[in-house]
Parts: C-alpha cells; structure tokens; sequence
DNA sequence: CCTATTCTTGACTAAAATAGTCAGGAATAC
DNA sequence: GTATTCCTGACTATTTTAGTCAAGAATAGG
C-alpha cells in the first residue's frame, strides 16, 4: 500500500483551492506558502491533477488553478489515484497469481481491506472536507469526518 | 501509512503456523519452503514476532514456533502492529502537529482512515482466516471475508 | 560427549521508492 | 516587452525495504 507524503500532500492542496476558489484562479505559489510544501513538487503534483481532469489551469499573471468541477464532485479517492498512489494493498496489484499464479493465503485478506480503503475515501469529497472546516473554524467543533457523513 | 510484503508476509507466515500447528512446533525452513519466503527474513519477522509475545519457540531439533495462544485470539492487526508496521497514514503519527504545531487541513480526514483500517484489521483472527481456508480448500467457495464475518 | 538441528542476534548491503531540487521553456495579461 | 505563471524533464539525496551473511547458543537424540 502506497498512502504517503504525496497522497496527502494533493489532498491538501486541492482542498486548499476548493476553499480559496473565487473569480480568480488559485497560483501554487499562493498554496505554496499557505500550506508549506515547495512550489516545485506542488507543480509535479499538480501536472498529475491535471492529467487526471481535476483541476484546469490558466497561465500568465493572474492565472493558476481551478477545480475542473464542483468540490462536491471531487473525491478524495480520485485525487489519491490521480498522484499515482494505489491505495490496493495486495502483493500482486489484485491479480491474484501471488503464490505459483494462484492466489496466497492471505490474498483474499488484502483485497478485502483494499476495497474497505477505496470505498471509504471514494465517499469522501472535497465538499465534505469543506463543510466540516468550516464548521471547525466557526464552532471548533471537533467531530469526525464519519459522523459528519453519518458512516456507521 | 506502511503496509509492504514486511506486514503481509508476517500474516502469511502466522496463518502458516496456525494451519500446521499440531504437537510438534512448526520450524521456519518448513514455512520458508511452503511460502516461500526466504530464511533469514522469516528469522528477522519471527524475532519480532517473538518479542511481540505472538509466539513462542523451541530450540534444537524438532524445535520451532507455536501460537502463544488460539488462533481465535490472535488479530491481523496485533502481527502488523508486532512488526513494526504502523497503520497510521497521518503525516504526525497521529500527534496533530502537521502544520504550525496544529493539526493540519486534512489532519482529520487520514485520522479517521486509520481508524476505520485498524479497526478492521482487528476484527479479523487467525481463526478467522483458517474458517474461511478451509472452506475454500473444501468447498471451492469464494466469498469475502466481509461475508464471512458479517460486517456490513 | 558429539553432532545435527533449530532458534537468536547483529551487522551489512543492493535495490527501490520517496521527496524533493534544478534548469529551461512556453503562454499570456498588462 | 516584461513579469508572471504554468509546464516539463532530468537529476539527486535520503530513506526504506527486502534480503544476505556470519557467528553463536540451546537442545534432542544417539
């Protein structure tokens, strides 16, 4: 399973410019500095973004990034995919030829998890990120994601 | 968040143990072979394992490892934790201190994750594991483990 | 006692992945 | 025409992973 500094590091990112969208687009030297991670690797990411059809992108002055659709549109599980990092935690990408072209013992066990992780961050999107930040900022309140949306 | 052929291969190799376990300990150059994971590895997850109070040894010949316990109370969550791979996908291991000594944006978000993963991991016994190997090497069935177990 | 077997430990290493840096270029608003 | 911003590719230091190697300690069985 890959979920590192990337993963979250565009998450981040992303709803660093779903909360600061307005007319204007967003540069990443703005969510460079606001979120402190270097503007270099930000471009890295955001090329992927990109190429992913998350995010589309003006140029010259005044220009940066903008959500390719509505926060609420955007889940977290596509962003994590669009970075590159697969969050399938088998030994064989889910081919299941683990162990002499069959599965291994154990095979069944991470294909399991690996669809509880993708369904968890697929329900997940920027527009929920949003709401409970808000609310954080405006209450302090300190629930968690899964009883903002009700999972459970 | 780590979750690499260290942490699989520890589950594999117990699910390995408990299957075999009869009078006699089970020796790691059987596991090697039957898994075919290397000796010296398996050495290195087994003195971890140890440590972690998940098995007990016996030295010499006809020496080998057993299950400090049933199988039923041992949890796939208790092998990954033993060693040394940690479940957690925040940045700040869980302290808050992602950004500034605060939590950061998404602090929350990959919180609730490694919740929602350990707690699944810790659901699920060598027991468990051992049910459903048998009734596929018996039956050829192919349910999930989330069948088995009833979650959801 | 001797010997083969098995665990036990620590140091070492090759390969891969990660988290960046750096340099140059292309588009465009003003 | 110039400053700004995106865009791209190549490069690199560091860390982690996966695995090797060597030496030693315990013990069952003859």
């Amino acid at each position: 399973m890959k979920l590192t500094t990337r993963g979250r590091y565009a998450v981040t990112a992303m709803l660093d410019l779903a909360i600061n969208a307005g007319n204007r687009p967003v540069s990443l030297a703005d969510i460079s500095v606001r979120q402190e991670i270097s503007l270099s690797y930000l471009e890295q990411l955001f090329a992927k973004l990109r190429r992913g059809q998350l995010v589309t992108s003006a140029r010259g002055p005044g220009g940066g990034y903008r959500l390719a659709r509505c926060g609420t549109e955007i889940f977290v599980a596509q962003i994590i995919d669009a970075v590159d990092e697969s969050v399938d935690v088998t030994n064989c990408q889910g081919k299941g030829n683990c162990h002499h072209g069959e599965t291994c013992l154990t095979h069944h066990l991470w294909e399991d998890l690996s669809g509880q992780i993708h369904e968890f961050l697929s329900q997940i999107s920027l527009g929920d990120l949003m709401d409970r930040q808000r609310r954080k900022v405006t209450q302090g309140g300190a629930e968690t994601v899964l009883q903002t949306l009700s999972i459970r």
